[in-house]
DNA sequence: AATGAATGAGGATTCATTCAT
DNA sequence: GATGAATGAATCCTCATTCAT
């Protein structure tokens, strides 16, 4: 019955079940018993491949996190110019697979976790310089200097967006999500250096 | 040992430790036990006055809400004009004593416990309310109409800066954070409707 | 606001309480605080009138069986003749006060406590005995040498009777019940010694 | 050490544990724990096998009463008319097995837990509702409609005998109480309809 | 007389983790 | 590779009881 390269499946698995048991617990108290069974096998095979809760939830997080930059990266792809570059990035963040209830709900953990876990702050952290250096990108081209002012007031809006539908009182919607911050967006490249005020 | 009226000191005490502790575990992984002993008490005790450990924490949020709502009461009083009462709402915000390590964890936590306790769900849900009301007050006599789709971004905004520095990478700046905020709320309340993009 | 005489009060209101509560719970699984706000006082106070807990048990079940004792004793008073005598025993036994569901739960509690607790099983001895000697004096008058087995029939089925209520399928109904146990006296009585079989 | 096939054998041991246990204690104030020791495991892994305490109570109930059963049965077997077959049950009810204090006690247990706990009002329904249509069974043929009420008064005999002997005042004799319960049963059998009184 | 305050001890239950097979 | 077996440690919670006032 040992099959050949039943890891890498295994793995997987466990990640996806991770995922939806703390999408459907709505927190991280969430056991390695549950994960198991949700993902077809023993405590102590889930155990045997990644050695512990911690490195099981930090996998869950980093395949999280690569699916976004996969996602940002297929969207720069096919955009042209910054204006077009900078909605690929913001479109992605709320795009349908990253923007749902379950996924909120884990991404929210994850900033708790990163308070005790090293592993999860270091992820959450090349998660934000990532987001950050992407943006910024391609802002430079259009308002040079004050390009890092407007990416931190648009990734903070990112976030607060996210941070806003973890109470789930209604669905969450990604197209209005993103047009919100697209029209922060071209209000702040509209609006000439300083002057607002 | 025993005196009279010793029901409210204890309270506070316990909302007090249970604080601290969130604040330094960095989650809700604290154990009664923990918080008791902080504040100086038997668990026993601790349980006779809450009831039990989610009562105790719904506490220690319905304290860090009304502490905040004060501060923006008290702000708002010494205001004159809507700019002005927008500012102060803002800077409550960022105020020193909500803007702490510890709180900003605490407050992180809350939105996760949010996820499963109807209590906390209901709290946040005051908070996020009464924000926005607060903000739209101010924002009608300035902007009419756009007043709702302002707000809704100043308050993304205010959560955003604050789960952002969740990862305690740098110590919390209040004052960058609402120069930051205001800085956007100016550049929305000169833009004149429809005019970027 | 001391008042004199206050002590027999209390204990009374002790001891009611006890019984309702053991009744509500259908077992001894009742804390001294349930029985103390019953009875309305604190806890406190029904430790110093009764010393522990153990006692006020006790107490409450030397009630059950006085007030057994004194009806068994009102209802001997006005029988004249021995078979009258031993219809009021039996009667009384399933008078309405006693064959009641809160009873019947409280009583059935006394016998398990009786296997802790010594003072519990003198208790319970006495009323055995006492039941068994007040049949005995009426039935040697009528079967000699053939009261003692009769009476320990008789026992038997009453309190037979009793646990078969406990289960409190049907509502216990005490004419019933002391139909059956003369039905069977009568057949005792009228069966010749020995004819059986 | 850890073998396959365990829970069986696990089961049993905490089954017969939980017996002895409630024999010893002579009450339900048993701790699971008391309970894992005698049977040889940590507490643990009895919550693992059963759940939780009160399943592990109706297990060993349930076990109580199969024997119980299987005695009766075997009894039955072996009887060839209908006056054998009744003795055959009351002797079973009385054999060496069940009637033994620690048998009796938890009997008594089970009672009063019956108050509390639907599971165990249930097994003791069907504990008395079978006793009833065995002994109506053999009855019928004897005494035709006089057997529901006979029947009634032996187990209500048979339950009063347990009763009686949960004071351990003096061993239990299994012997003497069904030749008691017989007596009764040959008196009924030999009395006419309406004969006595 | 009466009580609020306080706690130590204990109990059910959960869970991550280890191990022998 | 895979799992059933097993547990130690921890956690929340309850309760009888004591004590100072």
């Amino acid at each position: 019955m040992p099959k050949l390269g039943m890891e890498p499946i295994r793995r997987k698995a466990l990640v996806d079940a991770t995922i939806v048991e703390i999408g459907r617990a709505g927190s991280l108290d969430v056991t390695v018993s549950q994960i198991a069974k949700r993902a077809g096998m023993s405590t102590a095979l889930a155990h045997h491949y990644f050695g512990g809760k911690e490195q099981i939830f930090l996998a869950a997080m980093r395949h999280i996190l690569s699916v976004y930059s996969a996602q940002v990266r297929a969207a720069l792809m096919v955009a042209n110019d910054p204006r077009a570059r900078l909605e690929a990035i913001i479109r992605a963040s709320f795009e349908a697979g990253n923007f749902r209830g379950e996924v909120i709900s884990a991404w929210m953990n994850f900033y708790v976790q990163a308070q005790t876990s090293t592993g999860a702050k270091r992820l959450l952290n090349v998660y934000q310089a990532r987001l950050r250096s992407n943006l910024l990108h391609e802002l430079r081209p259009l308002i040079g200097q004050r390009a890092p002012d407007v990416a931190a007031n648009i990734a903070a809006l990112i976030d607060g967006l996210y941070i806003r539908h973890a109470l789930r009182t209604a669905m969450p919607d990604g197209r209005l999500a993103s047009d919100r911050v697209l029209g922060c967006l071209d209000m702040m490249l509209a609006t000439p250096k300083g002057k607002a005020k």
